[in-house]
DNA sequence: CGTTTAATATGTATATATTAAACGGTGCCATACT
């Protein structure tokens, strides 16, 4: 009951969705949840009731920046004042300040990385902190290992701020990813909410394709004829580019691409059009996709597979958010298989460059008696490792006890260690090679995809949907765009105007 | 595998052609409190 008014009195809804008050009870009984809610299923609820009724405060680990900022305005909006961003954005000056008055807060949006910082974690613990809360937390398994290892860290965080309940959220986990999350986390007495990943109204289609020229007409074709928004996905940047290029050489309006290495205003600025429905289709890597919160995207087309399913999951998930009948095609031809095998390569330090770091780290400590993390970066380098591989090598020596106030010790180099961190790569190369190879099963499923898929998520299918996938058969004309030549709608003079100046498009207004 | 970049070959040298090697995808941070 109390529950309820205040939903309605911060938020204006007057019943909770499905889990959230669950969720809530458990949390406020002093356990720790970790939770699956489909995206827009309102999981900002989950954390801002109990903030409001806990008494401390609310730390909201986020993996980007524009998503944090996305949620600090958000709060805003609904009249919250005590509530920050501590990022990179801010300036050391707003950041000094905000530390400076953090008893005024409520609500502190971080990455992981700066809850590493000893500068913040000291302002924390002047106060009460009563809620942890990761959000996109399945990034702490699809990224705490080797490519955000401050994903895997957060467990110390929880622990110097005294042990506040957490509560993990995600749209998208498999059991093993949420015990993933659960180990690395360290929780104990944690309730977890889990609910089906079946999305009946996502058709699923495979298509084997010879060429590269019948792929980019297979896509075409698909674009032109597929009622939109549809979303592209490639492995690389240059065929993210290469593609809406195409599409656009070939007639096709409002494509543009997107990937990690555009400035971050250009980003911002095409992510925000194609929310708008300024844009029809993005071309993109796996930079797209995150924090996008659109209900009507109605296609999925993978130009490569990803190198595992729970990606290919999170994927496709971003179509039919609105329940609305919505397609994902995969288009495979013989030479995409050997993409993913480059880049899960060139994600861990080979053997021969780890030796030779350790060799350019054994001359270097005979120069002087310590080597400070930036010197020892600074020397990856030189070895050849990227600063990914850096970053790797330092958290295994971290966490064999080799460092020591941000310098390695001379325990670091002896042969054992690099025996371990070989090792280490090796594990974490078979596990990764082993996703691949289930990846690629599923693309040679000869009996229903959608089946064959849900058993990798140990889920099953609820229901046969009228559509499932290309093996149950497909029909494609369900999801083509309605010929509306008749229907044509006629706007005021103005509108018009605009749509004739190619100010504005028309689907802005259907 | 396809594409880009770097290295080599040519040979009055310059600038282009040829060949070999490298690369490919996700993002945060950098401060300095008492």
């Amino acid at each position: 009951m109390k529950l309820e008014n205040l939903l309605y009195e911060k938020f204006g809804y007057a019943a909770f969705r499905a889990g959230q008050k669950e969720i809530i009870q458990d949390l406020l009984s002093g356990k720790n949840v970790v939770a699956m809610l489909p995206t827009g299923g309102g999981k900002s609820v989950c954390y801002q009731i109990p903030g409001y009724i806990m008494d401390g405060l609310v730390i909201v680990v986020s993996p980007l920046l524009s998503l944090m900022e996305d949620q600090v305005n958000q709060l805003r909006l609904i009249g919250e004042k005590r509530v920050a961003a501590f990022n990179s954005f801010r300036t050391m000056e707003e950041k000094k300040e905000v530390l400076r008055n953090i008893e005024a807060y409520k609500f502190i949006f971080a990455s992981p990385e700066m809850l590493q910082s000893p500068f913040f974690l000291q302002a924390l613990k002047r106060v009460k902190v009563s809620l942890f809360v990761v959000d996109e937390a399945h990034c702490i398994s699809q990224w705490g290992f080797d490519f955000r290892p401050d994903y895997q860290k957060l467990q110390h965080a929880v622990r110097q701020l005294g042990n506040p309940a957490v509560l993990a959220l995600t749209a998208t986990a498999t059991k093993k990813i949420l015990q993933d999350i659960i180990d690395s986390l360290g929780l104990s007495d944690t309730a977890l909410h889990f609910h089906s990943i079946d999305r009946p109204n996502i058709a699923i289609q495979v298509e084997g394709i010879d060429t590269l020229e019948e792929k980019k007409m297979r896509l075409l074709s698909y674009v032109k004829e597929l009622q939109g928004p549809g979303i592209i996905y490639c492995s690389s940047r240059f065929w993210s580019e290469a593609l809406a290029e195409g599409l656009r050489a070939e007639g096709v309006e409002g494509v543009s691409h997107y990937h990690g290495g555009m400035e971050q205003e250009e980003r911002m600025l095409i992510q925000q059009q194609f929310i708008n429905n300024q844009l029809r289709v993005i071309s993109c890597t796996s930079a797209f996709g995150m924090g996008i919160n659109k209900s009507n995207v109605r296609y999925v087309i993978h130009f490569h597979y990803p190198a595992n399913i729970e990606s290919y999951l999170q994927e496709i998930g971003r179509a039919g958010r609105d329940g609305k009948d919505s397609i994902a095609v995969l288009l495979l031809s013989g030479a995409d298989h050997d993409l993913p095998v480059s880049i899960i390569q060139d994600e861990l330090p080979d053997q021969k460059r780890v030796a030779y770091f350790f060799s350019l780290l054994k001359k270097s400590l005979l120069q002087r008696d310590t080597i400070s993390f930036a010197d020892a970066e600074y020397i990856g380098i030189a070895a050849g490792l990227h600063e990914q591989h850096w970053r790797f090598i330092r958290y295994q020596l971290e966490e064999l006890g080799a460092v020591q106030d941000g310098c390695i010790l001379v325990s670091a180099l002896s042969s054992e260690i690099q025996q371990i961190i070989n090792d280490k790569v090796l594990d974490r190369l078979n596990n990764k090679y082993e996703k691949l190879q289930a990846m690629r099963n599923w693309l040679q499923t000869l009996t229903c995809r959608r089946e064959a898929f849900l058993r990798l998520f140990h889920d099953k299918k609820q229901k046969q949907p009228k559509n499932c996938c290309d093996i149950c058969g497909i029909d494609v004309t369900d999801y083509k765009q309605i010929q509306k030549e008749k229907s044509m709608p006629v706007y005021e003079w103005k509108t018009e105007l605009q749509l004739l100046l190619g100010m504005k498009r028309r689907w802005d207004y259907e």
